[in-house]
DNA sequence: ATCGACTAGGGTAATTTGGGGG
DNA sequence: TATGTCCAAATTACCCTAGTCG
């Protein structure tokens, strides 16, 4: 995944010439830094904000780098079949696993991933804390959450939506079930 | 905290060719000295006075100037306690508290403390696998841990440390003591 | 054998400016 | 007209490669 673009590659990116880029970022509609040589240089999350502040279409390129999707359960065979399934699915999928709060806090904030599969039962985790945690964090709006639980009532799954989640699942989990769900997210 | 960089380094953290900080170098816009083998060397000093003229982004893992400590405890008035303690002995010091090992696993990735204050007893996190969890990751391995804990024993204090704790202190913490032993990590 | 560091150069791409057409 | 975009030309910043060294 790229970090950085230059005005040449948004240029070809979005369709337009150098230059109109060039009056963007003059405009301050995009925003970039210089290099000490006086060259502009765009951040990715500057560009993705852009094009959604001015309604562009995404870019193929953009939009084909792979998904990145957090598993987090306390229990490893559930993991890796929730890993399985998508992957079959979505072959181009990046998974990480959390067993535990303190993987699963550290992953989020090293691998900014799109979706967060949260069983919100696990000893020592709070699962609405770690969706409110998840949705006041600024640089993680765009997280989407699938809570998984094996004890699912309606208040719950109430409740775990009004604390950020998109959606809430009961185990056990039947493969159609998870990957309809997930279409629907990402 | 480094003190000087090579070209190399400087490339990476700024995201440009090698041979681009050597220009910068050679015209004047990045002070260097050179080896008497001739390899160039930037100074921390430097390098943040470069930074600050061209308005680059500050590179995320620049050591901070200041000794960044996460404190994990799932006790409001203790974490209180011990920052307190500490501001008042270094008041530049920064702090950030962590309630869970959610929170704490976050922090971690995000603010890459020099030091964390642990409690190894707390629910839903199992200290020692924190302490190894940090000393595996290659961006940490300069984390210092200090652990504490309610229940102490030399067996325990054994294990904590061969995994990767510095130290461990026993409940209640004196103020002195915990002066001491920070001073001693920092 | 690999890696980080150097030099020298050639090629690419990003800059600025000015001007034209929708 | 005003605006946003495209195009051309000249300059320079940046990247890449090859070869060397410790």
């Amino acid at each position: 995944m790229k970090e950085l673009y230059t005005t040449f590659e948004i240029a070809k990116l979005c369709n337009v010439d150098i230059t109109t880029v060039i009056n963007w970022v003059k405009t301050g509609k995009l925003q970039a830094y210089k290099t000490p040589g006086g060259h502009r240089r765009i951040h990715h999350d500057e560009f993705m904000k852009f094009i959604k502040e001015y309604n562009l279409p995404l870019p193929k390129d953009i939009s084909q780098d792979s998904q990145t999707v957090l598993i987090v359960d306390d229990e490893e065979p559930i993991r890796k079949t929730i890993r399985k399934i998508l992957q079959r699915k979505w072959p181009d999928m990046h998974f990480y696993e959390a067993e535990d709060g303190f993987i699963a806090g550290k992953l989020l904030a090293e691998k900014k991933p799109s979706l967060v599969i949260l069983d919100i039962r696990l000893p020592g985790i709070d699962g609405i804390q770690v969706c409110q945690q998840i949705k006041s964090d600024p640089r993680l709006v765009d997280t989407k959450i699938l809570a998984i639980t094996g004890y699912f009532s309606p208040v719950m799954k109430q409740s775990i939506i009004k604390a950020g989640a998109s959606d809430c699942l009961a185990k056990p989990l039947s493969s159609d079930k998870l990957i309809q769900y997930v279409s629907n997210l990402i």
